[in-house]
DNA sequence: GGCCATTTGTTTAAAGTTCAAGGAGGGGCC
DNA sequence: GGCCCCTCCTTGAACTTTAAACAAATGGCC
């Protein structure tokens, strides 16, 4: 991510060829992405951990649980639609159950198989501090923006979200990990 | 960011008001934001711990330094182009430095004050790992848009990462932190 | 000069994440 | 059944980040 200073002559015979830079433009677009981005997770961050005790990504996961049928998922199911690796998640529903917010459960079908499943507090300290953090996104992101630019984002971050789920096998994807 | 099962009824006499919660538009907007913002932290770290033998923020810290005047910059100014806390910084220094990348440097000015100052070394693991990660940038990112999604994807982040830092004293700013 | 609040940067410990390795079960194939 | 490979999830160590506390230097004010 640096700007060469000139640009060596074309069609030479070196190996390694002149990688294609990012334009002025491209620059600014990348750095306020990286800006925005880092901030916002900053803040959200923050956020959640004063008032619901817990980082962003935790938060996610009890979010998941919640909207899941019968309050739970597998394992590996969480992490792809956490998009987290396995192991992260696995010292992430630790840190939950010690909290009293996450049950283990063992799965009937596959011996090998977890439940993670949402608790009756777990789904209380999601109703208590659900409120807050829609006003947090809200105020840095959705407030912001009129209807234009968020149907944009939205279409912009899913392409590339798709773009880095590729459907092949093969794929590094975090929770294959 | 939980959708509410039924909408209670409005203008109760309850202190805690119903909070404004994200419409379905919101929430698919919401979500594929994160989804994309996660996989994306996700694939450059790791295209560069493989690459660079460091994290992308690392990597965005030698970035800086090779822009700055004489390669160099202060602790503080530094946390404030990257965004992040003056402690991170300087754990994250600590490890540059220890790579040989990054040296420190007293400030002749202000006794407190330290540079950090890329090495000639540092500045040659640049060279040699900038033109792959623009290449990973290029691929998650500027190859699937279109000029017109480029340009809204800088403004918005814009607006995004310019209102998470407000001008105002007491704003919760990691590197005031 | 002396005092005090602020700024600068570091340090320690706790919390979270990554990486590599491994145990255990499933499932195909002979 | 027995074998092999793959999937599911966990573990422990190394590394990174956060949070809180701190020393030293600055700068304003008297």
């Amino acid at each position: 991510m640096k700007a060469p200073a000139p640009a060596p002559t074309e069609g030479s015979t070196e190996k390694a060829r002149e990688p294609r830079w990012l334009t002025d433009e491209e620059q600014r677009v990348w750095r306020w992405f990286m800006e925005g981005a880092t901030l916002l997770d900053d803040h959200l961050d923050r956020q959640l951990q004063r008032d619901a005790g817990m980082p962003h990504v935790y938060y996610g996961l009890l979010v998941k649980l919640a909207e899941a049928p019968r309050r739970r998922l597998r394992m590996t199911e969480l992490a792809m639609l956490a998009k987290i690796t396995r192991s992260r998640l696995s010292h992430a529903i630790a840190r939950l159950e010690k909290n009293g917010w996450v049950r283990r459960e063992d799965c009937p079908d596959d011996k090998r198989g977890q439940f993670a499943v949402l608790t009756e507090e777990g789904h209380e300290v999601l109703r208590q501090t659900a409120p807050g953090h829609v006003d947090a996104v809200r105020q840095a992101v959705f407030d912001r923006l009129d209807p234009e630019q968020q149907k944009s984002l939205g279409e912009i971050m899913r392409i590339i979200a798709e773009g880095l789920q590729p459907t092949e096998a093969g794929a590094d994807l975090p929770w294959l990990r």
